[in-house]
DNA sequence: CGATATCAATGCACGGAGCGCATCGAATGG
DNA sequence: CCATTCGATGCGCTCCGTGCATTGATATCG
């Protein structure tokens, strides 16, 4: 028993005549009544009445068709909508990304792609960059934005914008006011950074500037999350380096100072190769006009 | 396209291995891995992705598998509520009756008949047994109580219960006194009853009782229901000769009388003869039960 | 690193489900 | 009373869908 039979009996159903429906199904006449006498049989129910002039619907006949219309009408939207999540028009994408891209890439990002496929849901997952490569493997992910971390031979990098290190200060602190510090200029003051185990590349990359100091930096606290460290910052706690784009907004209480020879990080929207979810695919086309604009 | 694939998509999904899915099914794996291939063809898009050691689902073959759960539930519920409508247990009764009928008979047969059938949604239509006898005769109703009329080869009637004509007279008139009285009574009355058009059953037999008369009773009004007859008497407008069965809650300034040689009415449950609705199988047997007690 | 096992895809031949054509039987209308 | 209409049935054929055997690819283990 399947649904052509229902889209069979629906024919009948509209047409009351063996004849006429028939040919709207392209089927001749008498096969046409074997296939709803077959239904019938099926069902154990008898769903026409037929006295060899006219036709029409018995009780259960009647509730078949209504019932069947409704059947048919989502089965074709099933098929509809199953080809229009192949072709990503529709259904979901998972973007995962760090704190540091929530503040304008991610908003962007997310505006520019609503316009361009209204259909599809947009499910942000606020993560850190160590957590996004683990989902974006076990493809928990579609895509992600992230630092440029370890190269994956499963997952694209689209470079999206490049970040320099900044210094954030408390207000008043001595280097708050300086123009330009180098890694000498942190000697002997407690840094407050993101452990690697959240953030690889930040982490290596505040770590390698400091690299040259003889007495290493010391980290005074490891929160996961930046908006913790430029709180503890603001509340004098220590200082951190921070990506340019964080200092964007004033924070109050936080003073932003350039760095000499400042480390670049490059934030990328990361995507699997092998495209998995084609919803996907405008949001790698989003990430080129992103580069150049 | 039909549900079929849905149903061998839905076992594949489940095992996510085709040779599982195929035994579930009762199909060979080769037979099964190309339905399931047909099944992406004929959809235009790729479902599952299998890479020769596992199976695993692509966003469109998650959504379809979602979606053809849901449309395989609808259609197995359409093909049962079918047969259960075909035999009678589920769907709709429409029972049309006379006003008469709506004091007593017809709640209680609604109430004995939801007992039995209470997934059959009982519609009941009042209306005038002119009109019953038209919707019967063009099946807009599945039964009906009312008067026993005119016999019809199309319809069948199953007794209910006989009633008996009474006068119905304002208090404090002449007759409302009386034990009982003759046709005579009635020289020089105002009559008030339902036209021939409206109960014709009912019409013939007040009549027939006044057919001795040497003078015929004066029909002052004629209105169609059996509530404004007994409240235009109420009102001394004139007298009224009405099934026993309306006098028995005491209608306010109506007083009731019995006649010698009380013309009998029967009244009736109507159905079609070749069984149209199976729903009103148990009305049938109610009917018997209700002659007998 | 090679042998083995597992699993989906493919080649091939067969059986039957489902089709169209011709026809029948019943009912209707001129 | 014959012509027409319409659904049901008989019959032969075609091709779809099946199972069996096999291939090709890949992971597992000695």
């Amino acid at each position: 028993m399947d649904t052509r039979q229902m889209a069979w009996f629906v024919a009948l159903g509209e047409t009351l005549h063996f004849g006429r429906a028939a040919e709207r199904v392209h089927m001749s006449q008498p096969a046409f009544s074997r296939r709803i006498a077959e239904l019938e049989r099926d069902l154990g129910a008898r769903l026409v009445e037929r006295d060899s002039r006219n036709v029409s619907l018995t009780p259960a006949g009647a509730r078949f068709l209504f019932d069947a219309r409704e059947v048919l009408a989502r089965f074709e939207a099933a098929c509809r909508d199953a080809r229009l999540v192949a072709l990503g028009e529709k259904g979901e994408l998972r973007l995962g990304f760090m704190m540091h891209a929530a503040h304008r890439l991610v908003p962007r990002l997310a505006g520019l792609y609503a316009e361009r496929r209204p259909a599809v849901r947009l499910i942000l997952e606020e993560t850190t960059p160590a957590e996004i490569e683990v989902r974006m493997r076990r493809g928990e992910l579609d895509a992600a934005v992230t630092f440029l971390g370890r190269p994956d031979p499963a997952l694209e990098a689209l470079p999206l914008l490049r970040d320099r290190l900044r210094l954030a200060a408390p207000e008043g602190h001595p280097l708050a006011g300086r123009e330009r510090i180098r890694p000498a200029d942190l000697a002997g003051e407690a840094l407050i950074a993101a452990p690697a185990s959240t953030a690889a590349p930040l982490r290596e990359a505040i770590e390698g500037w400091c690299a040259g100091l003889s007495t290493p930096p010391r980290f005074a606290y490891e929160p996961r999350l930046q908006q913790t460290i430029l709180r503890l910052v603001a509340a004098g706690l220590g200082v951190a380096l921070v990506p340019g784009s964080i200092c964007d907004d004033r924070i109050p209480g936080v003073a932003s100072v350039a760095l000499e020879a400042a480390p670049q990080l490059d934030v990328v929207l990361l995507v699997a190769r092998a495209g998995a979810n084609p919803a996907v695919a405008p949001l790698v086309e989003l990430a080129a006009d992103f580069r150049g604009g």
